[in-house]
DNA sequence: TTATATGCGATTAAAATTGTCGTATATAGT
DNA sequence: ACTATATACGACAATTTTAATCGCATATAA
């Protein structure tokens, strides 16, 4: 409950390994996968996907690897959240129309309360800030 | 990710409507199931386990039911979702100490940050606040 | 040419969540 | 005393989500 994925923790550790890499220097999912103890096949998949999402760079061929491409500074945990998991919310009421409790439910406004104040807090932290 | 359960969700709205009621009368898990249209079984259960705990007043029989009885003021959002589901973190290293990766994980000092404003932003909230 | 990377979809496995069933006990109303 | 309706609780099953694996393709440095 309330919980980040594996697949975004291992994508946070990754970024921090680059981030903290020399600059130009890139590092292959295996060599990161083998240093954190984390399935290669796994971090592969997701390094792809933060590669697809310009977050990174891919460099084939032997000795490649990735090297953090985007500027982490200007993005904040939330947008980094969403993009690999989908909407960031207690509950999916406010993603998911088709909830039938909607038209009974009670707890709805004091729970978007909460809900706006997580966001915030997610809005506010940078990738950078996690990851240097 | 980041989601309450189920069973949280229909202990709020649960707590909720019984708050709402005329003090000194009881809801039956029953009444309230199929009127928010919670499964009747799993609603039951949720309410006999915030019976154990203290936190909603049990009346057997026909005509019976449940009603409050802690002081919902007294009581953080952190604490009753920790007494629900367990402790409250993103990540699981800070309960689990069996963590393989702990030697070599990079993003646990990053995350603890974040941690801690989520158990204080829980915190500062209390039940009453979602339920009245 | 070979070894080592990334790229990507399909599939499987594992775990967590959600919901159901059966049976027991209590008690108000008749 | 009997019945209907309520809580109490453990075991089980279904579903959903998450995590991990597999296979094959492409790129490229040595």
């Amino acid at each position: 409950m309330l919980k980040i994925t594996r697949k975004v923790e291992y994508a946070l550790i990754a970024l921090r390994h680059m981030q903290q890499s020399p600059s130009n220097s890139v590092s292959s999912a295996n060599q990161i996968a083998s240093q954190y103890g984390i399935p290669q096949h796994l971090l592969a998949k997701i390094l792809q996907e933060m590669a697809r999402d310009g977050l990174i760079q891919a460099v084939k061929g032997p000795t490649g690897g990735y090297k953090i491409k985007a500027d982490l500074k200007k993005i904040s945990l939330k947008d980094f959240f969403e993009k690999r998991e989908g909407p960031l919310g207690l509950m999916d009421c406010y993603f998911n129309t088709d909830c039938l409790q909607m038209k009974s439910c009670n707890i709805l406004s004091p729970i978007q309360k909460i809900n706006q104040n997580m966001r915030d807090m997610f809005s506010k932290t940078t990738l950078l800030e996690i990851t240097q």
